[in-house]
This record gives C-alpha cells, sequence and structure tokens, in this order.
DNA sequence: AGCAAGTTGGTTAGTGTTTACTAACTTTTT
DNA sequence: AAAAAGTTAGTAAACACTAACCAACTTGCT
C-alpha cells in the first residue's frame, strides 16, 4: 500500500488531530480546517474517513515494522533484542502520542470492521515477534525455559501496555523513557535463567 | 452515592448495550427503546448522558469494591489474597463484559474531564490495592522482594489488562476463565520466592 | 375522611448542532 | 484536451437535549 504525497500531509494532520484532544477529535471538519482546504478536498483522497484512519494505521505499521527488521537483523541475542524492541517502540509512542490513542481506541473501532480487523493484525503480528524472540531466547539458553513462551509474551505486552496507560492518564507528563528503562529492568530479572 | 431503582435500571440497561455494541452503542435513542419508554423520560432520572455514565461505573465500582474487600479480610496469606483477587477480576469481567468496555474506552472519555476523572481514580485504588497486597507478601516472605512492588504491580496489571484484551479482540470466544488460571500460573512462579 | 396542592414520572413534538458526505462547477497541471 | 485537485453550497441523518403538557400518587390541612 503507497500513499501520494497529499495522502501522507493527511495522515499527518490526522495523526496531530488525535494527539491533540482524542479520536472524536477527528473530524472532517477540522481535517479540512488543519490542512487548510476545504472539506470535500479531502474526498479527493481517501474515500472516506474509514479509509483515513486506516492509512493512519498502516502507514505507522510500516515505520515501525522498518525499525523493528533491523534490529531482529542485528547480531545481538534474543535477550538483548527484546530490549531493543521495547525501546524502540517507548520511544516511537514518545515521539508520537496520536498513535497510541488510536490503538488504545480499538473499542471504538470493534463495530467498524475494516479498523478492527487492522488493529486486530498488527497486534496479533506484533506478539507473534515477541514469541519468537522468546523462543529463540530459550533456545540460546538466556531466557528461562519453565514458563511458556506465550505467557511470557502475555507478560511483556501487558507492562508494555500498562506503562503507556499510566502516562497517557498522567496527561503525557510522566517520564514514559524513564519508566520504559524501569520495566525492562523488572523484566531482565523475571526472564534471566 | 445512592440509585433509585429506576436508575439501576437504566444503568443496567446502558451496560447491556455497550456490551452488545461498544460505547458509540448508547444512546439517548437507544436506551429510552431498550427501556420502553420516551427519550424525556430518562432526563428525569439522570441530569445527562455523563451522568449515566458515571452512575454505571460508580454502581460497578461499589460491587467490585464489596467483592475485593471480602478476599482482604480473609485469612490467606498474601499470595493467596493475590490469587484471588485476580480471579475474582476474571469472574466479574466474564459477567459484565460491558465493564471491560467501558473502561477500555477511557481513550473516548479524556476530554469529557468528569469521565476521566472516575475512571483515573479507579484504575488508582486498584493498583494501591495490588501495591499493598505484594509488599505485605514481600514482608511475610511469600513473595520475592528484590523487585519493587510498584514493578510487580504494573506485571501483575499489564497481564490482566492483555488477557482481558485478547478476550475481547476474539470477540468474547476465547475461554477468559482458563487464560486467567494461565496467567495466574505464570505469575506465581515469578513472583515466589 | 375528604380534598386541594404539589411532586414524581411519564408523554408528544420539536430544536439546534454536528456529522459525514455529495452535486455541480472551476482551476490547475499534464 | 483531459485528468487531477480544488471550490461553494448544500443534504440527510444522528445526536443530546428541551418545552409544554398530563396523569397518578403523596402529603398536609380542615
Amino acid at each position: 500500500m503507497t500513499f501520494t504525497k497529499r495522502q501522507i500531509e493527511i495522515i499527518d494532520a490526522s495523526k496531530d488531530l488525535i494527539g491533540e484532544k482524542g479520536v472524536q477529535n477527528l473530524t472532517i471538519k477540522n481535517l479540512a480546517k488543519k490542512m487548510s482546504f476545504s472539506e470535500p478536498a479531502l474526498y479527493r483522497h481517501f474515500k472516506d474517513k474509514t479509509q483515513i484512519l486506516k492509512g493512519l494505521l498502516l502507514f505507522h505499521r510500516e515505520a515501525i515494522k522498518n525499525g523493528i527488521f533491523k534490529i531482529l537483523d542485528s547480531d545481538k541475542n534474543a535477550l538483548e533484542k527484546i530490549e531493543a524492541v521495547l525501546k524502540f517502540k517507548f520511544a516511537h509512542v514518545e515521539k508520537n502520542p496520536a498513535l497510541v490513542m488510536v490503538i488504545f481506541s480499538e473499542t471504538s473501532f470493534q463495530y467498524c470492521s475494516v479498523l478492527s480487523k487492522v488493529v486486530r493484525k498488527i497486534l496479533d503480528q506484533r506478539k507473534k515477534k515477541i514469541i519468537s524472540l522468546i523462543e529463540s531466547g530459550q533456545n540460546e539458553g538466556s531466557i528461562r525455559s519453565d514458563i511458556n513462551s506465550q505467557q511470557l509474551a502475555t507478560i511483556i505486552l501487558g507492562g508494555i501496555r500498562t506503562t503507556i496507560l499510566s502516562w497517557r492518564l498522567s496527561g503525557f507528563e510522566s517520564d514514559l523513557k524513564a519508566e520504559g528503562e524501569k520495566l525492562w529492568e523488572t523484566l531482565e530479572i523475571l526472564f534471566k535463567k
């Protein structure tokens, strides 16, 4: 899926709007105002509002995917890779608070099947990647093997989610990076063999 | 905060509506239809829609609080209490899927200060309770003391949240109780001294 | 006990706003 | 000449909420 220049501008503006005041702040009117052109102009670039949100999700999934591939391709061991992935995610989220708002709003999408499918797929892929990382850690002996990989993945993802949620509920005031470090220290102790 | 009979009926109907199709399904129109009376009648019982949602949150907070107080008052040790709290929560959520939808929708409330305050308070109290349980477990020696209580609480709450999220994304098809059991097995291994 | 007055909880009919989106036309780019 | 990208003006539907009216039940007074 590729995007035109204008489409990316629109996706960016959408991200800003959501970041400012949540998903319900993303209206065609606000979007047109932010883009400094009329509402119908938007429909020259996206079929409807759903496609804009879908675009936002897919565009950033690409960005995250690329970042993570680099980490996976490096020659670190599994535990170090997990650490790097975790830190990459916190950094990306800190730079793009709107993304969290979107992902956290799955509920709002639940009955818009297009979007709920996209979100589900993203979360699913994320989990699979973590699971396979854990498994290779267990094989190379850096991660304890007395707990199955799926369960450990739940713990990691849960930790990330809760940490991000606290940050959001604090109005993005708390130090996400620092909290991320603390989380990793804990996970490392718990996971090491 | 006490509620009249009718208010509780309305809160119940709201819960059902949200459980069926998410928060955005809770409209005055739908609510009136479900209650089999006219829209303006609702306003005899609640000042506005926000108060209905607030009522829903507070009403169930009471129910959960009572369940948890019983557990805290029992003569189990800390680890057993945490297990009981966790299982109680999963059971309550399984019976009231709508509640999750509401709590998961904090984002939608973020700019409705009344509701966001209520949600924040609920989540906060929940965390505090878990932390103090962990600390007493550390004091009595059943829980490892090399990780601070706050971090362990993040892990527990994260695990719960992620497990519930998977359940929701599966369309409430997966076996939440079984997943809860698995989660507890994992946490027990990780937390025991 | 009888009854006026008020309260409670319901009705019908409607308002104003916001929403996503469209029709029809024009300008700009290729 | 045609396609792409913008405009103005508007629509229909959904939304939370209100005005005005009415019926049934309490309540307090004689």
